[in-house]
DNA sequence: ATTAATTACATGAAAAGTCATTAATTGAAA
DNA sequence: TTTCAATTAATGACTTTTCATGTAATTAAT
């Protein structure tokens, strides 16, 4: 066996790949990039996020992500809003033509998803599902130990 | 709960991203970029791949890693070879100076995956990586099947 | 055999991403 | 308060990726 068919990174570097390659798939008609997507359907649970929460959400880095609500500003597809409080931060909501462009899009993803797990039993993929959601969390943990250790 | 946290696609692309980037961290020391790594670590044990094969084993588009390649090969870690056979192909091999830059690197990256997987019982590990291994072939098969039916 | 279709890699222009830095605002310390 | 450090987002120069296409070699069809 090679030695990145048995390492975790390689493995879901490949899975995550593959997954959301057959989905992007489905953009295109919908006139959305994968980056617009991905903004969009953050959004909809969290519209008004900062451009910070936002990046980190969408794995983007801040200057990417900049320049992404740029274009998708350009588009109306999203609005900066001042931030409530702090006049540094700029609250990011979806505007009607944004919650157009994604509407349907995500029961369609969920209908990918549900394709692609009919393969595996409910206990399997929600075993699968746990263990992702606790490795993030661990790993969020210790950044923040990380983060704190260099100040 | 929101969208995308109980969302394969987004769990997977997550964990993913967190998991390479602690490592990647490692890399700068190294002089290698992430790209750099990949390449190499994917040749160590299939020297002689051909531009398509490898840039779909890194994960890359075909114009992307032929740009890398020329990059890397600037920089004498790889080197392209005629391809045996076929005048089309070429094969890309690693140099002694690229062999040199990941010796370790590997080694690292093991130790890293341990790290994060002590976490867990060995047979839950195993779990999971089957459960993605299973789903990339089962993605793979799908492909070779919509491939054929376009023609 | 010749022509046509396909496959593999390279290339060039355009788009997007990245790093380092800046400006503006806030929070904390003296 | 005034000053200093930290945070948030924007910007600019630079690098990398991408899309569409080009060229050469191979395979298939007539």
């Amino acid at each position: 066996m090679r030695f990145v068919d048995d390492y975790l990174s390689y493995l879901l570097a490949r899975a995550s790949h593959q997954v959301a390659r057959e989905f992007h798939a489905q953009l295109k008609p919908h006139g959305l990039s994968v980056a617009e997507w991905r903004v969009l359907a953050t959004l909809v649970d969290g519209d008004g996020l900062s451009l910070g929460e936002l990046a980190d959400a969408v794995l983007f880095k801040q200057p990417s992500l900049t320049k992404a609500i740029d274009r998708m500003e350009r588009d109306g597809l999203v609005k900066r809003l001042p931030g409530a409080g702090d006049r540094r931060r700029i609250r990011i909501v979806v505007t009607s033509r944004g919650a157009a462009a994604v509407r349907g899009l995500l029961s369609r993803a969920k209908l990918h998803e549900a394709r692609i797990l009919a393969a595996y039993r409910p206990e399997e993929v929600e075993n699968v599902k746990r263990f992702l959601r606790d490795l993030l969390m661990r790993s969020a943990k210790q950044e923040e130990g990380t983060a704190r250790r260099q100040l």
